[in-house]
DNA sequence: TATTAAAATGACCATACTGGTCATTTTAAT
DNA sequence: ATTAAAATGACCAGTATGGTCATTTTAATA
């Protein structure tokens, strides 16, 4: 019972999560407000502080919140036994985008924390939440022998994930409140793009 | 005349350029300060507004300098009769870690404005000061046969520039202020993407 | 329906910062 | 010594800050 947030209504803490992510996207720590939080979330300054002792832990609570989210999203919904690392690009990304649609900020927060907090602490939260993620991910079960081999491996792997990235960013930044995200649309796009990788970087 | 800007010393003046660009960089227009400003820059809240009628008009100066100087650099330094797209984009990646150098915001400034003002008015910006730029860059006397034919260009395209985009944008956030840039080091990296990247999707 | 406990509210607080002004001082040239 | 230009920073009214808490609303139980 740690956690008051969570004896909500759901679609009340959704509301909350989003409303406070959005507002420390949008600004550094000191000067996001909780003023515009609560006006955001549709709740009152006396509520926001009922579930949150300070802006400091509702900070924290997202920070991991983020983490725990992307991270057992990637661990129940991956097929692990795919050999082919750029199918598995292929389901994170789509993975991430379901997120999206229910946290539009979650994955720009995330990216916020990582850049500009000590790296230690995060590290420390990932290590706790989703021990070797990371590893797991690039590595496990992963063939490398489609790969070329005349292609330094390391370099190919960032231009994969940078790739996927700037697809992702570019849909959200195309994307207006309200907007229908279209799957079915951005599936193709990233096929057509595993496609030219596949062309360009395997035997 | 109009410029008072331009009157002061050179190095006072990049000063209060920078000063300005990091803290619109790092805010939203209407929560940047004009006393961080002068603060960081070292001068009186009253030169400042003797420089500039208002805080609006100093960023518009800004925004009109950093697409000039950006632009301005690569129309004068890049050698226009390369056909290889990959050596032209290594030039405009060394070309503007060159700017970085001196003004270490203004790439991120201009991502800045790029994403949240409305797209009409920097077209126009963009057209008045350096027309056709992009496609100058991409398609003035570059040899599109060196790719290979059965990859979609487009994809190729963004591939290629996202790459590069990231390979800075790493840079970027490794660098603490006041660390000397290796632009050697740099060089390298560049280099042995370009080389991955040609044996992908060159023939 | 009456009672009660839990949840939600928003007016209120001292404090801090906002963009911008302008009378005064400093600097530099003559 | 005189003058003009440049730089200063105390000051302004207005607004926003994180956080509190006495009061009201809601919902469950008797």
């Amino acid at each position: 019972m740690k956690d008051k947030l969570s004896n909500l209504d759901p679609k009340k803490k959704i509301n909350i999560i989003n409303s406070a992510m959005e507002e420390f996207c949008k600004n550094t720590y000191e000067k996001a407000s909780t003023n515009r939080i609560v006006e955001k979330a549709g709740i009152s300054k006396g509520s926001l502080f009922n579930y949150f002792q300070n802006k400091k832990s509702l900070y924290n609570y997202l920070k991991v919140f983020s983490i725990k989210e992307i991270a057992d999203a990637i661990l129940a919904d991956v097929n692990w036994e795919e050999p082919d690392l750029l199918e598995r690009i292929r389901e994170i990304t789509l993975i991430k985008l379901k997120i999206f649609r229910e946290y539009p900020y979650l994955t720009r927060f995330t990216q916020r924390i990582n850049s500009d907090k000590s790296i230690e602490e995060l590290k420390a939260i990932f290590e706790e939440y989703v021990p070797n993620i990371y590893e797991k991910v690039y590595y496990e079960n992963i063939d490398f022998s489609l790969f070329r081999e005349d292609i330094e491996i390391k370099e190919v792997l960032n231009i994969l994930n940078w790739t996927f990235e700037k697809i992702g960013e570019n849909y959200f930044n195309k994307i207006k409140v309200d907007d229908v995200i279209d799957i079915e649309d951005i599936s193709n796009e990233v096929s057509k793009y595993i496609e030219v990788l596949r062309k360009g970087f395997y035997k």
